[in-house]
RNA sequence: GCCCCCUUCGUCUAGUGGUCAGGACGUCAGGUUUUCAACCUGAAAACAGGAGUUCAAUUCUCCUAGGGGGCACCA
């Protein structure tokens, strides 16, 4: 039988999530789905200098607003350090790593030889056979793993294929700090192995480290676990993905008003495919997805189809829910606490009268609000006299449109249309756009908008109201 | 500099030793809606370049170019 498969985001807690951490999250959490299996989570909070708790609040924030659940309590590495400690001193007592008592300075004049030697520039292996007598007094060593010299190191990647490496390019890394703190590549290989990772998928900016890490488990007598590279995500000019291509953390994506589900959609397509399919739910993504399909290049973070599948994704939400979702996110949205206030019990019931006419025109929930606007309006609003004017006109432009397609207007109807169109382009601020397509879709019944109707009702012109519903109705 | 990876429409991608090289986003043109959005129809749009293998290469091999990643007592 073959073993559960279990998987891993460890990400380390020195800023948000970001969307490239957000995709390989969401791949470890779908190959473990997909295979039955767990998905796990640890903080690489090994960096004191730079990990923050703030960080690690936004990472677990992050995943949970993308829904992505993990199994257990986060395992937190800096408490595991004693461990690895271990593990560096077995290393140490079993000759497969020494003692480096080499200076910054000393180190530094190394890699600029090696350069300029036209090699990789790194340790030369100083302190690889010298004694413990030969060791400088007063300075503290830190130990460093003995790497092969000869041969080569062979990664099998399930995306990356067979990565092949010279084990003379691989230079003795220092697995124990000097201060006696553990070093990355010594962490992880211990935690994935005391984890029980079976694959470890992640960025491939880490594929080197793979190299590294096999050597390690190697030495350790430990099981290789089945690695998966995935390309970077760039940002739309091809760079590495940056914050001047707005690539901000997830939470930067909720705040624009994008819906988990979508993003998710978003992300898994990004170097990732099932023929044609491009509307993936949550089920389809576990049931399709696997790592022999995650393609070898970099993609580049496209907006315009996030925005897209965002649309697609609201309009296919129930009213309800759109509802739900933005009572709890409004306080997230830029100026959102006021908006919420503003818009009160009495407004969330408008908003969902008003919804099947607002979703269908908005990308995010941002701009779905955004276009609600006029259900909120403190009224009566203030308006100078150029405004005034603009709206007259424009009041009787739409008027002169629309009435034609009236049958039989009397003289009232006519006068409560005006009164309409002008009391609702003010209580839109003057965006007509927004205002005709509601009236219109009131007059023709064939939309769902209840726009005009909502004005109406705030104005009091209930009498105009129902004979003008009424007339819709028989029309 | 050294090591590793990548290269199909603008973007995300499908795909095969013989295909009209498919889809999606975006763009453009129509339709619908006398606005917008949504929706429908259509169009333009790609195998980086050069050798080689082969009856036949986008597909296999090599080289070049371009892009990316890595090379810490960071993770």
């Amino acid at each position: 039988m073959s073993e559960t498969v279990i998987t891993r985001f460890a990400p380390s807690p020195t800023g948000y999530l970001h969307i490239g951490g957000a995709r390989t999250a969401l791949f470890n959490w779908l190959y473990a789905k997909h295979s039955g299996g767990k998905f796990l989570l640890r903080i690489e909070d090994t960096d004191q200098a730079r990990s923050t708790e703030g960080a690690i609040l936004a990472i677990i924030d992050g995943l949970r607003w993308l829904e992505l659940d993990w199994d257990g309590e986060p395992v937190y590495q800096l408490a595991r350090a004693e461990r690895h400690r271990g593990i560096a001193e077995q290393l140490l007592a079993e000759g497969k790593a020494y003692r480096c008592y080499a200076s910054p300075e000393e180190l530094a004049a190394m890699r600029e030889k090696a350069r300029a030697e036209g090699r990789a520039p790194g340790y030369d292996g100083t302190w690889r056979d010298r004694g413990a007598s030969e060791a400088p007094a007063g300075i503290a060593p830190a130990i460093r793993f003995k790497a092969p010299r000869e041969g080569e190191t062979v990664i099998e990647d399930r995306v990356q294929g067979r990565v092949v490496f010279a084990n003379k390019d691989l230079d003795d890394l220092v697995i124990l700090r000097s201060d006696g703190s553990p070093t990355y590549n010594l962490s992880v290989v211990v935690d994935d192995h005391d984890m029980g990772i079976t694959h470890v998928i992640r960025g491939d900016d880490h594929l080197t480290n793979a190299a590294r890490q096999s050597q390690i488990y190697k030495a350790l007598g430990w099981e290789t676990p089945i690695f998966a590279h995935v390309p970077l995500i760039h940002g739309p000019d091809g760079t590495k993905l940056s914050k001047r291509h707005g690539a901000l953390g997830v939470e930067a994506y909720r705040e624009m008003g994008y819906l988990p589900a979508a993003l998710r959609n978003y992300l898994v397509r990004l170097g990732w495919s099932h023929g044609d399919a491009e509307i993936i739910s949550t089920e389809e993504m576990i049931a399709w997805f696997d790592l022999d399909a995650i393609g070898r290049s970099a993609a580049r973070f496209d907006f315009a189809k996030l925005e897209n599948l965002n649309g697609h994704y609201i309009r296919a939400m129930p009213d309800s829910e759109i509802v739900r979702q933005l009572k709890t996110l409004i306080p997230h949205f830029p100026d959102g606490a006021a908006l919420g206030k503003r818009i009160g019990d009495d407004g969330w019931v408008k908003l969902e009268r008003a919804m099947p006419g607002l979703k269908e025109r908005a990308k995010t929930l941002v701009e779905l609000l955004d276009n609600a606007e006029f259900l909120f309006a403190t009224r009566p609003l203030k308006l100078d006299e150029p405004a005034k004017k603009l709206l007259d006109d424009a009041g009787k432009t739409t008027l002169t449109r629309l009435l034609p397609r009236l049958e039989d207007v009397e003289p009232w109807q006519q006068e409560a249309l005006e009164a309409c169109v002008r009391s609702f382009a003010e209580e839109t601020g003057g965006k007509l756009g927004k205002v005709a397509q509601p009236l219109r879709a009131a007059l023709t019944g064939k939309a769902t908008s209840p726009g005009i109707f909502d004005v109406l009702e705030v104005l009091g012109r209930d009498e105009s109201l129902t004979r003008i519903k009424d007339h819709i109705i028989a029309t």
